[in-house]
RNA sequence: GGUCCCGUAGCUCAGCUGGAUAGAGCAUCUGCCUUCUAAGCAGACGGCCACACGUUCGAAUCGUGUCGGGAUCACCA
């Protein structure tokens, strides 16, 4: 039990004692102009025991300072009755802290989570859309494993269908057989490429058509390239060779793409499901769902589900002629991966285009009657938007992955040498340093906002790395573990415990927001919110720059007080270090 | 048009399981580096929390409606 739970357990005892009141006891931090920690509200009680919210707070309070050896004084301001903590509870509080490693961090609850995420078309390079659905799903996985779950991390790569046969077209009729080796482009690249030159030659197909009298809509179904690419992915289909080989060799460019990309943002996956093996589940679903009378036959033999009940629309899961559509597939490749992992709840972070999807797909699930239904989430995200609007891969406005953290690492570097800091490290640490702040405040800046919220990037202003910023805590980190190595130069050991010494101010603050690491990581994980994590990093951040600008920790001449602080500093490095960690982010020793 | 999401300072965002005088960062302006890293700290400036009504002792937070922005409603994925 914590303090919070022993000082509200307290407060219900004086509750029942004083008034004969049985009631659940919420505690809110005090806020910052008023003495005290905690602070109870005490207007819900004024009108049953008929007194004033002043009288019962007084009554309470001193109840408590009495009785409760948690509580030294009080004060009542209207109905709020502010707690002040004996200075003892600061060191239990610390203490226990002090003394877990993990603290902050749940047990294993044996139970699986899946999350999918990343799932990347094979057709172009990865933008920053993506950066944010990639630094989402690892984020949201660090975190549900810091709660306990057992989480595999899967890969769902779209590598099939009409928009991989258009950059397969344009480059068998353009591509004049380079390669990335021969054109000095990295693979994916390579292939976004043909995906734009399809799309410029597709158009200017589509203006010919219409200055020769076609309607625009015909000339869009007509365009001679569109008709290639759809008889190559008929081909496709059918297993002609040639198609394959070339499928085969131009995505193998793009892994290799990716499988970079990947590396240099610290993403990995435990599982990677390929479009191309599963494009062709679900189909027994149908059948199932026929049988079972889930699913209805229109005459022209398209099989549908009535969706109205739910709120939702009929919705079509089988063409007549018997191919798929999109959801039939995700029907298949649901069923499956609760059956390649028997877990109890499985994440997809999808951006929210595909809401609708999700709710459908979740609602058949739950009509065919799956036990995994309810575990099922869409971990739903907003769009990265620039100032000029939607970024559109075929018109090539997009930022792209790489070039933007080759970008910021260019400004980490730039950055870094000129404030002449680490002109002592080796090229390769200091390399090593400049990946990590540029990562450090891509992955900070889009996971700092609220998933579900679309977000705004402006290239111009671009990624700041002072303030309410990646940097800027992996800066307070460096800045801790400088004073740590000065205390160990001196020789001088951190104890294991304290006691008994008065507290600044800041101190108690620090030890208060330290003592809530578990409930943010708790809350992270129930509401799937990373940013919940960041801001708490950024708190808690904050609240130590402002302890170090105001108090010496090594120049302080008692040296009770010196180790306390010691032990204090370390606890914040370390849990700054766990929080960006959730993040995904790295933070360095010195920078 | 139906459904879903969003609307908080000039800009980007916190706060939303109802609680006190709504917080940060950026930008603008003032101070602070001979003491542990100034990527910092302290301060100033900046708000009808889109609007209206309702529930409540109490609403940025909950409910209803209006307005504004976005998404979606394909035998596309």
């Amino acid at each position: 039990m914590n303090t919070e739970q022993k000082l509200a357990a307290d407060i219900k005892q004086a509750l029942h004692s004083l008034f004969e009141v049985e009631q659940e006891v919420i505690l809110q931090p005090t806020r910052k102009d008023f003495a005290g920690t905690y602070t109870y509200v005490v207007f819900p009680l004024v009108k049953s025991l008929k007194k004033s919210p002043p009288e019962i707070g007084a009554s309470l309070g001193e109840y408590l300072k009495a009785n409760s050896d948690l509580v030294a004084d009080y004060n009542v301001v209207q109905g709020f009755l502010n707690l002040v903590l004996e200075e003892n509870t600061w060191f239990d509080t610390f203490n226990a802290i002090l003394s877990d490693e993990n603290f902050g961090f749940a047990k294993a609850n044996g139970k699986g989570v899946l999350v999918e995420f990343s799932s990347p078309n094979t057709n172009k390079p990865l933008h920053l859309g993506h950066l944010r659905n990639n630094f989402l799903g690892d984020s949201i996985s660090r975190i549900l494993k810091a709660n306990g779950w057992d989480v595999t991390r899967a890969c769902l790569v779209n590598d099939r269908g009409i928009h991989i046969c258009k950059s397969m077209i344009a480059y068998q009729l353009f591509g004049k057989g380079e390669t990335p080796e021969s054109a000095g482009i990295k693979g994916d690249h390579l292939a976004g490429k043909y995906y734009v030159e399809f799309d410029k030659s597709y158009k200017a197909e589509i203006n010919e058509l219409v200055a020769a009298g076609e309607t625009e809509e015909n000339a869009k179904k007509n365009a001679p390239l569109l008709k290639k690419a759809q008889e190559m992915l008929l081909k496709w289909e059918q297993g002609d060779a040639a198609v394959v080989e070339l499928w085969k060799r131009m995505n193998g460019w793009v892994y290799d793409g990716f499988n970079a990309t990947y590396r240099k943002i610290g993403v990995e996956f435990d599982k990677t499901y390929y479009e191309s093996d599963t494009y062709l589940l679900g189909k027994d679903i149908v059948e199932e769902g026929l049988a079972t009378g889930v699913f209805y036959k229109k005459d022209d033999n398209s099989v549908w589900i009535d969706l109205t009940e739910e709120g939702l629309d009929h919705k079509l899961v089988l063409r007549g002629d018997g191919t798929s559509v999109y959801i039939t597939q995700d029907l298949g490749t649901t069923d499956l991966k609760f059956k390649d992992f028997h877990s109890e709840k499985a994440i997809w972070v999808v951006g929210n285009e595909q809401d609708y999807h999700f709710q459908v797909l979740f609602a058949i699930m739950k009509k065919l009657g799956r036990s995994y239904a309810d575990g099922c989430y869409h971990m739903s995200y907003g769009m990265v938007d620039l100032p000029s609007g939607k970024m559109k891969s075929r018109e090539g406005t997009v930022v792209d992955a790489d070039e933007l953290v080759a970008e910021m690492t260019a400004t980490a570097a730039e950055t870094t040498k000129e404030r002449g800091k680490i002109d002592d490290f080796t090229a390769e640490e200091a390399e090593n340093l400049f990946q990590m702040l540029a990562l450090g405040a891509v992955k900070y800046f889009l996971l700092k906002v609220e998933p579900k919220k679309r977000m705004l990037f402006n290239p111009q202003e671009s990624i700041d790395f002072q303030g309410n910023t990646g940097p800027f805590i992996q800066y307070t980190h460096a800045r801790i573990k400088s004073i740590l190595r000065k205390a160990t130069a001196e020789g001088i050991e951190i104890p294991e415990t304290i006691a008994g010494i008065p507290l600044e101010s800041s101190e108690s603050d620090l030890i208060f927001l330290l003592s809530e690491f578990p409930s943010v990581i708790r809350k992270a994980g129930d509401d799937y919110a990373p940013s919940t994590v960041a801001n708490y990093a950024y708190d808690l951040a904050k609240t130590f720059s402002s302890f170090y600008s105001e108090f010496s920790v090594m120049n302080e001449a008692d040296t009770a007080k010196r180790d306390f602080r010691l032990a204090l500093i370390r606890v914040v490095a370390d849990t700054l270090k766990k929080a960006m960690g959730l993040l995904g982010v790295e933070v360095p020793e010195r920078m």
